[in-house]
DNA sequence: ATCAAACCATACAACAGTGTTGATTAGTTG
DNA sequence: CAACTAATCAACACTGTTGTATGGTTTGAT
């Protein structure tokens, strides 16, 4: 009944193609990006959702069986999107050896993901770290892991606490936006305020902050006896 | 002109002292802080809030015009706490000569204060960076011209973007209680956590991640021509 | 004793949000 | 094409929230 006519392909706009689980699943859930992105996770309600994937609100009800879920839904979906963005498609990565990984890349593969989707990606941050979902995220195994075996290398520096540095470079990579996006505001701008942050981390992986020398004592402290962990 | 009667300092108690607008505010915001560190900013109402505090809602809203307004002086509060457990009193903080500052002690005062305030803290976090407020805050500012002022000193290592540096690490000093919170149970725990956390901060500020040497082309890119921000 | 301010109780308007249900309707299958 | 199943919808019931208003009560101060 309404608007069935002329729909050319090229839209990403409402397609009310009535009876298409699949299509209206989908289209819920970009809707929930939109929203998500715009509004952040609390200013996501299920009516403005359906509302905007033309869609009733009892269908969307349907679809995800509580507001909950269809968030959880979407960080999922930012994981993937990560994952993809980062390593590549899931089914290509043939884990290669850890010395071919570029570490230089995956970073900035992470802050550019980070500064194309600020919200999302801060989103689907405290998801994963809200309600111990870290050790089921594909995204964060995959990248703790890679680190892990990177740090039992010759490139890598000793006695390094991994869990530490990853939650540390990804909380880094996904909040900076937020920190940056008030002087952001064209493409470009934030195109360079990525590269800044890129490009500080990997000062910072080289060098540190700190001349060694100057610091006898706390060098000791660090690299002498090391309190083991799991 | 206020604190006028006998007004013992040390009295925490829940005491429905009539007619004491000032404890009533403090009362006030102590709920709001409970409320907030167990609900998150989202979770709270001022119903609730109320509630906590023992006194009519009507109330609450004759000390703070708005919900917002509740939460913004709560962040405000945890802000004024943080500066002085990092800092000190603002009074005695004399502006010392940068030398003096001991660096690992202020970023482990920070990741204790994170550690023993998660969410407050995690509030505060987000109140500074959405809204710009980050230039207005006085902690904020402190720590990063301490950093700034370090940065030049012969102490450092050169080239440091002092900017994402200090998002860096007080990002991750606020993140990484909610990613240890699922294994911390004892204070304890949480001090034993809280200490991984800073000394791996130490170790990274020390000696990076990776072995230059073996990166000489990233090193170049890194040390060679430095693209000036402001 | 008087007075103003702080507090309480209560109500209300307006709205938003969540989940649920029972009826339609569109594809699909026999 | 009839029958069936599942997707979709409209509408309902309920709860909670904010902000405002009002009248009454207590308290500390002048």
């Amino acid at each position: 009944m309404r608007q069935h006519g002329a729909n050319n392909g090229m839209s990403e706009k409402r397609s009310p193609r009535r009876r298409d689980p699949e299509r209206t699943r989908e289209a819920i859930l970009e809707a929930a990006r939109e929203v998500l992105a715009q509004d952040g996770k609390e200013g996501l309600s299920v009516a403005q959702v359906a509302q905007r994937a033309g869609v009733n609100r009892g269908t969307a009800y349907q679809h995800f069986e509580t507001r909950e879920d269809l968030i959880d839904a979407t960080a999922a979906w930012v994981s993937d999107k990560l994952y993809e963005a980062v390593f590549g498609d899931p089914a290509t990565s043939d884990d290669q050896g850890v010395e071919r990984i570029d570490i230089e890349a995956v970073n900035r593969h992470i802050v550019d993901f980070a500064m194309d989707n600020p919200a999302l990606g801060r989103i689907w941050l405290f998801q994963v770290l809200s309600s111990g979902r870290r050790a089921s995220d594909a995204f964060w195994r995959q990248y703790e892991s890679n680190f892990k075996r990177f740090a039992e290398t010759e490139l890598a520096q000793p006695n390094m606490d991994v869990e530490v540095l990853s939650l540390l470079f990804i909380a880094g990579a996904f909040i900076w936006p937020a920190w940056a996006r008030s002087s952001a505001r064209t493409a470009k701008q934030r195109r360079e305020l990525a590269e800044r942050f890129s490009r500080e981390i990997l000062r910072l992986s080289l060098h540190g902050t700190l001349r060694p020398e100057k610091y006898p004592d706390l060098d000791a402290r660090v690299s002498g006896r090391r309190k083991k962990r799991s």
